[in-house]
DNA sequence: TTCTAATGTAAGCAGTGTAAACATTAATGT
DNA sequence: ACATTAATGTTTACACTGCTTACATTAGAA
C-alpha cells in the first residue's frame, strides 16, 4: 500500500543516487530522473536536498564512506606491503567506481566544509593514511604528512591516467603512450618508488 | 560595418570559449552564452561544432596546445632538475588553468581519439614526455615508459590533491590535511622520490 | 483534539542542447 | 557574366533541466 508521505525518502534517493551515479554517470543524473526512479513527483527530493550539489554532496558522502571501509580492512602485517596494499585498494577503487570517483574528487562539490557529514568523512580517510604512515616510520609529523601525500598522489594520479590514456587500450594494442594498458600489472614498479 | 557572413566565426568562437571557460568554468560556458558573446544567433556556433562535446574538445585541444609550448620552453641543463622543471612546470599549469585542466583530464570529452586535432595535441605532450625521459636514461623503452608514467602520475595527482584537499589552505591554517597546504613549497620532496 | 511543522504534489519560469526550416552570401562551373 | 550550389548565418520550436511558489496531506506536539 502506498501512503502519501514515503517515510524513508531521504535514504532512499541517496541510494538510488548512488546507483544511478555510478550507472550513468553524474553529468547524466537530473533531479528529475531520480524522482521518477524513486517513484515520488518531480520536487519531492527538494523537501531533502536543498540544491543539486547537495544531493551530489550526499553520493560523495556515500563513496567515502565505502572507500574507508574498504581501505579499512586491509590486512597485510609486512609494513612496505601493507602501504602498497593500501595504494592498490585505492587505485581499484577509482577505476572500479569510476563515475563516483568523479564526484568525489572532480569539482562539482565545491567545498567540503560546507557539508559536515561529508568533512567527517573524508577526514576519517585522511586520518587512517596517515596513522598508517606514522605507524611505519619513526619521521617527525611534517615528514610523515609529505610521504602519505606522496603515496596518494601516486595513486590518485595514476586512475586518472590510466583512464584518459588507456582509453584505447583494450589490452591487445597501446593507444598513443606505449605500455600504458600495462600499468595496472605493473603497479608495484610506481608504488615501490614511492615509499 | 557588419556582414551577415562573420568570416571567421569558428576561430573567434574557440577563442571566446576558452576564455569562459577559464573564467566561468566549462559546466557554466553554454552554446548560448558563448554565441551571445561572440555576438552571433544563438544556433551559429552548430555550424562550426556539431555538439557541445565537439567545442569542448577543441577548448582541450587548445589547452593541450598551450601546455605544450610551456613545456617545450623549459631549459634547464642538469638532467633531473631538467624533469624537475618539467613537473613543475606541468603543476603550474594545472593549478593556474585549473578550469581548463577539468576539461583535458575530465571525462565531459570521451575519447579523445574522436577528435584528430586534439589526439595529434595531447600525444605531442606524451611523445615529448617520453623521449625527454630517453634522452637522459639508458633504460630500455619500457622502463623508460613507466618511469616517465610514475612522474606524470605524480605531478598529475598533485594537481588534483592541491586543490581538493588545500581548500582550506590560505596560508595561515591548515585544512584536514595537516602541511598540504605546504605541497607547492616542497615539490622537490616529491618529485625527487620519483626521478 | 487541535495546531503546527514536516513532507509530499502541481504548475510554472528561465535556461539548456539541439534539430529543422529559412536567409544570405561566397564559391564554382559554364 | 550569370546561374547554381555549398557554406554559413538566423528563426523558431521541442524536450529537458534546476529550482521556486503555492497548495495538499499527514505525523507529532500542545
Amino acid at each position: 500500500m502506498k501512503t502519501y508521505h514515503h517515510g524513508n525518502l531521504k535514504k532512499e534517493l541517496i541510494k538510488c543516487a548512488c546507483v544511478m551515479c555510478e550507472r550513468d554517470g553524474y553529468t547524466k543524473l537530473s533531479i528529475r530522473s531520480l524522482a521518477k526512479e524513486s517513484k515520488v513527483s518531480q520536487t519531492a527530493p527538494y523537501r531533502h536536498f536543498k540544491t543539486k550539489e547537495d544531493l551530489y554532496a550526499a553520493i560523495v558522502k556515500e563513496g567515502f564512506d565505502k572507500l574507508n571501509k574498504k581501505m579499512m580492512s586491509i590486512k597485510i602485517k609486512d609494513s612496505k606491503n601493507y602501504l602498497i596494499g593500501c595504494g592498490k585498494t585505492y587505485i581499484d577503487f577509482g577505476l572500479n567506481n569510476a563515475n563516483t570517483y568523479d564526484l568525489m574528487f572532480g569539482t562539482a562539490v565545491g567545498n567540503y566544509a560546507d557539508y559536515p557529514d561529508l568533512s567527517e568523512s573524508a577526514n576519517n580517510l585522511f586520518q587512517f593514511l596517515l596513522s598508517s604512515f606514522r605507524k611505519l616510520s619513526d619521521d617527525d609529523d611534517e615528514i610523515v604528512a609529505f610521504k602519505c601525500i606522496t603515496l596518494w598522489s601516486m595513486v590518485h594520479g595514476l586512475v586518472g591516467i590510466i583512464r584518459k590514456v588507456n582509453i584505447a587500450g583494450d589490452g591487445s594494442k597501446d593507444g598513443p603512450m606505449p605500455f600504458a594498458n600495462q600499468i595496472s600489472k605493473n603497479l608495484d614498479f610506481h608504488l615501490d618508488k614511492v615509499i
